[in-house]
DNA sequence: TTTTATTTTTAGCCTTACCTAAATCTTGAA
DNA sequence: TTCAAGATTTAGGTAAGGCTAAAAATAAAA
């Protein structure tokens, strides 16, 4: 069964608020997330329901079926392996991935995503540190945890970040705050949460509780 | 000014089926190079009237304008590197690129495409041996001529073919004279034109003139 | 030159994906 | 427990890109 590119963009914006099926999402939410009218959300959260990859009773709610989860899983795979495909290969910051990526996911040819697989060596996460879902949808997640919650000498490698707007992307690329940079906790003041970072062994970087809020790391 | 899918689709067949603006085009011609019909085509040629891509005067035909010339040409230089792309990075055979550089084609970053260009290499040719237009939409074609015009004794490289269908590729995918095989004739049979060749100085072809019309080749 | 055939265009309808405005359901507060 | 606020859905409309059937213009043939 196909999908439109407007019904895969809605299914994965379902698949992301929902948390994968776990939490409830309303139809408010959905048009908040996708920049429509709820009266819109309505009428797509019908033609999902009759293509059956969400189950639909209106007034009650939805939730997304195993066949849903499968069509999201793999337009989020598709997304972030062109987005490891634009960094690794045609050197795009990770602040300008986003947007074409957004196109690119919606090209349909299986043979094209596993080819693209394989050139980029099955890579297991995309440049923001989430991962991505194999061929069949399995995902193999770290334990992640938000850099603010972290204490003094702890060390870790950051992993990904939550908030990917270009504004947020340009400032971490500035100071030095990539993903896959190793870190380490040299002095939290309790007063408001900020923090002082030791980036690579080598530069000391001063961050605010807002800006680590919004960062995830792998701690070692 | 932006076209959309649509709008492009029909404007490269424009481009095509008039050779680049020379030959007048009928509107059943367009209809049955995109598998629409007639009436489709009237509406569609009034909406790029409008957009000035064409100038059309109805009844009377059509002329693409220098902005729709230039739109073709960046649609045409996206599809072949596209095709490139696929072929030398992905693996693709080259009975197996045009579908889904049918799609890729229509991804709008200009940034993209200039990095992509960069990372094949500022290629001139696609796997077909078609020219790739740059950036401003100039085109350096090599003269070819068709293999069943060629005589005894003379060589050349195949650098084109004129039937894309995935049945003839395949086919001479199977006997091996593939883009860039050095060719010699070694016989030719006046009465139905077929010819015996040599391909890459080792294998001994056997081809009718049918195939070989569809054949293009650069005399060395 | 008239008539017929062919091509092209218009008219009117369909689907998708959006919209606004109005109706309807649910819920939380009195 | 009733009723207003808030969320959700329906009703009806728009634009793009298709379609068929009918009308109009051009081209060809008698």
């Amino acid at each position: 069964m196909e999908l439109t590119t407007a019904e895969e963009n809605y299914l994965k914006a379902i698949y992301h608020l929902s948390d994968g099926g776990k939490k409830s999402v309303s139809t408010n939410d959905i048009a908040a997330e996708m920049n429509t009218k709820a009266a819109s959300v309505s009428d797509m959260l019908r033609k999902l329901g009759e293509k059956e990859v969400i189950e639909y009773r209106k007034y009650y709610g939805l939730q997304i079926t195993e066949s849903g989860k499968r069509h999201a899983l793999q337009t989020i795979r598709k997304h972030r392996l062109w987005e490891v495909f634009l960094v690794e290969k045609l050197n795009f910051a990770w602040d300008e991935v986003h947007e074409v990526a957004e196109q690119l996911e919606h090209i349909h040819s299986p043979l094209l995503i596993q080819r693209l697989d394989s050139y980029l060596n099955y890579p297991k996460f995309d440049p923001h540190g989430d991962p991505i879902p194999d061929e069949f949808g399995d995902v193999r997640s770290r334990p992640r945890v938000q850099l603010n919650e972290m204490e003094v000498d702890q060390t870790g490698q950051i992993v990904a970040v939550k908030d990917s707007s270009a504004a947020f992307l340009r400032y971490l690329d500035k100071v030095g705050a990539y993903i896959g940079a190793r870190i380490k906790i040299l002095d939290k003041v309790e007063f408001d949460g900020s923090l002082e970072i030791l980036v690579d062994q080598k530069k000391t970087l001063f961050m605010s509780k807002e800006v680590a809020c919004n960062i995830l790391v792998l701690q070692s």
